[in-house]
DNA sequence: AATGAATGAGAGTTCATTCAT
DNA sequence: CATGAATGAACTCTCATTCAT
């Protein structure tokens, strides 16, 4: 009965079901049912159903942001690319069920006004890893380091072993990639 | 007012739409408009909605199940791996959109009767490239390689460049990953 | 594939289904699939669903309507209404699925053009039976009786016992019940 | 613009065009327009339609069914036996509307989840009122009882004379029957 | 801070029916 | 004698949303 965060308990139970079944087909009696409240209690708190999700993006997406404008202050080296990629992986595991969801979801995502999308993001990421004058082939292994990290996040749970080892190995493979790119220069 | 081909037309144009708008967020009115057929045209041809994104998979899926079969009576080895990634990378270039529409709906997906989902494709795929008994980081590699296949067929597209160049890249990244695995083994 | 009967082989097959299911609920697909012929070839031979309903009943009501031509022409003794009775009974048997079916589905076969009603062929054959200046007691017997057929024929099947007997038990109350209506007068 | 009733509302409309049209004839829309609501705010009260159909039995059949939980404890007695009679007049007086429909549409009422159907409220009454080993003439006239009451509440409606004067020959020749069966005895 | 009652729009689906072949 | 293809109307049902209380 704890009161006054009931706009939290909202987000939380919606990104549970959103993650879970797609928002689409996550239905507003469906969240209310859960947190055993009336559907319209949910109108107090937000004012659309698309509300509800921009808020948990802005949540969540911040540390994303933030890589970013970090990254953008940064020169560009090989040092900070490898700072971008560990940092990315820890944002990643930080909200894994957000990403997730986005993973997922990208094409309801994309029709939203919830500020940049996910490929967006992507691409300012990859922008800051690669160099356009790179060869074609290193530029591809940047952008792979990237993608790496997220098979770890999102794909390598199906695979056998240790949390914690699969962790730092998804990292040796992305940074590895990246430092494959950068030798080849 | 071509005849005998409707069922086809009706495929082509829902996987247009499933692609743009997702799979909900797609109505059979707007199918049948973009027709100019009634939607209960198209219950004479599918059984249900969900029908007509079965048949898309069956049609589509096939080169990657076909891919899947053939690599489980293959040996073993370096060579059929750096195969699989070959042919894969064809299959993924075959049925673009449709590979476009599993990875941007995979909640969606996940929850309909269309045989194997995409995640399950995606594991026993990786499950014929990586050896269970490499260590972590070379397995980590094996699954990178096809994610980076991946990236190839649908991010890449983001950055300029030939394609031709770009795939050719792609597949160049995928097999030195794959490489990387065995030779330290 | 005996040819010629086919519009004999649909009305079987609705009137199963339509008894079994009620005339609502059987759509025109079922009775097709279960002949094995598409829904237009009924068209073929009905011009409208409820044209294969009237088909049936033009069929099957004959022999009640002629035993109420019969008995209207007949002296109204207590003779002629125990003959009405026996003749009753063997009608009830030799339709026995459609006077189940007219009974079961009374509210639908009000409202179709079907000739007289299950109810106005009921009250013809009342009236044939009783007499208005009989004691209401005697009235409702005479009532009775016929129900009392009905019974038999409808309802007595879910209780055990021979069925011949209880073909002939059930007349018997029947008469026995005209007999103490004309014995009290 | 009475307000709280609404639920009560719905049912009592539905039953009226369920008994007049049949219940597969009824459309909510129907329901709805009669009410000056929209379809949906039937939903807000009732999940589905077959559930307005079951609010109306279970709300009309208790007594049916507290009649037969009654006469099950007491002893199996001519006694017993005719005050079932009289209650089961009075029940079906009571749920007039009701009893009608279902007799009407008991080809529907038989596909629907709505506890005992008419035929097995039908058989556990004629189980309490006949005795298995009584002669098969006997046990006929004991289910005559009964549909003579069924008669005497739907039937004899469409037969002059007074009401009251008609329930009450309906209940004597009822009565007589069972009398008679056990007078055989 | 939340509810009860309702709405308007639209979804997927089914049906009887038509007609050129 | 029958089919393949299609239609128009209706259906049950669900959803996001509103608002007086």
């Amino acid at each position: 009965m704890a009161r006054g965060n009931t706009r939290q308990r909202i987000q939380d139970v919606a990104l549970d079901l959103f993650a879970e079944q797609g928002y689409e087909k996550t239905s507003l009696r469906e969240i209310a049912e859960r947190l055993d409240v009336t559907k319209a209690a949910l109108y107090y708190h937000f004012k659309t159903k698309e509300d509800i999700l921009i808020g948990i993006f802005e949540d969540l997406t911040r540390p994303m942001d933030e890589l970013i404008a970090w990254a953008e202050e940064q020169p560009r080296t090989l040092e900070t690319r490898q700072e971008v990629l560990r940092r990315y992986q820890e944002a990643l595991r930080a909200a894994a069920p957000l990403f997730r969801f986005m993973q997922e979801n990208q094409a309801t995502v994309r029709e939203l006004s919830v500020g940049l999308t996910f490929k967006e993001r992507m691409l300012a990421l990859t922008g800051l890893i690669r160099e356009p004058d790179f060869a074609m082939v290193d530029q591809v292994r940047c952008v792979s380091a990237i993608f790496t990290l997220h098979a770890g996040a999102f794909f390598m749970q199906n695979i056998e072993g240790d949390s914690e080892e699969k962790h730092r190995a998804t990292l040796e493979v992305a940074l590895d990639l990246l430092n494959q790119a950068h030798g080849a220069a």
